[in-house]
DNA sequence: TATTGTTATACTCTATAACTATA
DNA sequence: TATAGTTATAGAGTATAACAATA
């Protein structure tokens, strides 16, 4: 599993390479597209990322101008990010590559089995820790 | 995926705690066991870790009188990797607790999605970068 | 020349503690 | 007092270059 992980891993990686994204800041960029607003330790917890190391993750998209922080009215300690439409472009054009990189990557399985994969992933939970 | 990951290593980092044994530990005992003999570059290719990175895993073994470093008369640059009693113990003791982790971990999965799980992993290949 | 094992080193990821400003 | 974001830092894991011994 961890060998299939990193060959996914790595072609992810490859894939993202020309739009200066990393799975992380992709995924963080998704979140935050998908759910404008969003304040940075909720994108934390959904990222399963430390609130301290999201914190040069979302420096960096802000920096590409691909987010904004914006404060939030009703609570002054709290950011709400939201995408910018360079963001919202880089999205798609992303979003498109990473169709790619899972087609190359589903390769070689039948329907069936990826969707045997899709929801055996979702099966294996924190839960398990639990016995 | 990568979630799906980190729950399956956390859990199995876990279960080989009492061991004083990690994942990486556990493989390389396991390959030499099942491959004595084996040399340190073929077993860094096997488990898909730099030669430089296995020295300090391999050294960990060999401290604890788990596998030991034995030269080989027809290369007499290379060393051979051989359990000790120890090792072998050890790794009859891993092997079951490794039993009991998979048995967590696959549950909650019926028994074609596990085949199926299994199938596709060992469909991702290296081959999914050349397109 | 090339390869095996090794050392040193740098770079990334991740985890933790402590700070600030708010609540 | 607790929480959101931040900073600094320490610890893993990983990657690369260079070296000695040997082929």
């Amino acid at each position: 599993m961890k060998r299939a992980f990193n060959v996914v891993q790595a072609d992810l990686n490859q894939t993202l390479k020309p739009l200066d994204l990393r799975m992380v800041t992709y995924s963080a960029l998704v979140l935050i597209v998908d759910n404008p607003g969003l304040r940075q330790s909720q994108l934390a917890e959904a990222l399963d990322v430390e609130r301290a190391n999201l914190v040069v993750i979302i420096d960096e998209l802000e920096g590409r101008d691909l987010i904004t922080r914006d404060r939030v009215p009703t609570d002054r300690r709290a950011y709400a990010l939201n995408p910018t439409l360079a963001g919202r472009r880089l999205y798609d054009r992303a979003l498109e590559a990473v169709r790619g990189h899972e087609r190359r990557i589903l390769n070689g399985m039948d329907e069936e089995a990826k969707q045997a994969v899709i929801r055996a992933m979702s099966v294996i939970r924190r839960g398990s820790e639990g016995g």
